[in-house]
DNA sequence: TAATTTATTTAGGTATATCTAAATTTATTT
DNA sequence: AAATAAATTTAGATATACCTAAATAAATTA
């Protein structure tokens, strides 16, 4: 079973929305994270329902099947290495790799991925902190917590976003915050719930709940 | 102005066949290279005739105009880039790295290429030997050297054999000799011209000046 | 030079992946 | 439960990139 780049893009998608909640996936909103219009998904699931990755029942969403998980996990696999491999190889910044790796994700070579997963010393994390599932789609979970669920004094490291635009990614940045900083939580403002953070035991800042709530740490 | 993966690949094809004769490409020469069909080529011809990176004159073939060569260049410094990443980072055998860096080099970001050009220390030719043209399309020429004409303790690489019948193939492999090679002269023979080699420092052989005149050597 | 062969283009069709607008189904209100 | 709103699908277009078969131009041969 191959599939197209297109294909591939829309199990990703339907993968990504399966994992929020676990009903249904609908048209629309697929169409909304593939940025397309409801009757190119219409077409597209039709096409996907025969093929076998996904139940598709008209009018009621869908369902990815056991092999289109397999499919999505391998194309999620090799978008994270690539992000691996352009922030620790070629220096870029971890808000710039995502349009790359989104090219990057579709090149056909098994061989390929197998060298590039040695060559980074299979990482089990890209820079986003989200885990990168080996060749049979296993995933290493870590426990994450967000970041305003946090009580005062507790510390850990942040793995990841749950937003991670370039916009939230660019705004982390410029507050003195980054995937990978040491944090500890000195306050809770009861007023609005922002947070008072301390980060890499030297620099404080304050940042609102929703901010918070978007960061996902691992508690140490 | 952008082409599409299948004008970039037309492209590079047309600039290729325009380098081994001085005139005008035909249509099904190209047809031939691409493994395509004639009908498809004058479809393609007419698009970037348009788009002026060529000059299409109907039934008399084309020629690449400048700005046409400046993009296949690019391509193929793409192309090229890969291959050494593939071969020196990757440990790809230099004659598996073609089909996988046919799809690399159509991914889209000059700052990619950019970093992997200083990722692999600005890398002049690529593994078989052919040059890297650089940002701007310029190439270090490094001509490729008949055996024959190499002289004695002249060291290099077999990169390539004029005549790459099956029985020419056999007869290298029977004598010890392969492409990828790593030779020296050792010495000449005045009475009949033919040659002693070294190969990859440990196995001398002798080879006539016919074969030897098939060889072309990469010089280092 | 006329006839024939070869090369090339055009015409018309297929498949993928989009889109807009209209039709239809499902969900929500009143 | 009927009316309305929202979501989804279908119908019909468009663009790319192929294809086969037919038409036509150019080159070759008799």
């Amino acid at each position: 079973m191959t599939l197209t780049t297109s294909e591939e893009n829309y199990l990703k998608a339907i993968y990504h929305l399966s994992e929020e909640g676990k009903k249904g996936v609908s048209t629309n909103d697929i169409a909304a994270e593939i940025k397309t219009k409801a009757a190119s998904v219409s077409d597209m699931l039709r096409k996907l329902g025969e093929k076998q990755v996904i139940e598709y029942r008209k009018y009621y969403g869908v369902h990815i099947t056991e092999e289109g998980k397999r499919l999505a996990l391998q194309t999620i696999r090799k978008h994270r290495l690539w992000e691996v491999f352009l922030v620790e190889k070629l220096n870029f910044a971890w808000d710039e790799v995502h349009e790359v790796a989104e090219e990057l994700e579709h090149i056909q070579s098994p061989l390929l991925i197998q060298r590039l997963d040695a060559f980074l010393n299979y990482p089990k994390f890209d820079p986003h902190g989200d885990p990168i599932p080996d060749e049979y789609g296993d995933i290493k979970a870590r426990p994450r917590i967000a970041l305003n669920e946090m009580q005062i004094d507790q510390a850990g490291q942040i793995v990841a976003v749950k937003d991670s635009s370039a916009a939230f990614l660019r705004h982390l940045d410029k507050m003195g915050a980054y995937i990978g900083a040491r944090i500890k939580v000195l306050d809770k403002v009861e007023f609005d719930g922002s947070l008072e953070i301390l980060v890499d035991q030297k620099k404080t800042l304050f940042m609102s709940k929703d901010v918070a709530g978007n960061i996902l740490v691992l508690q140490s």
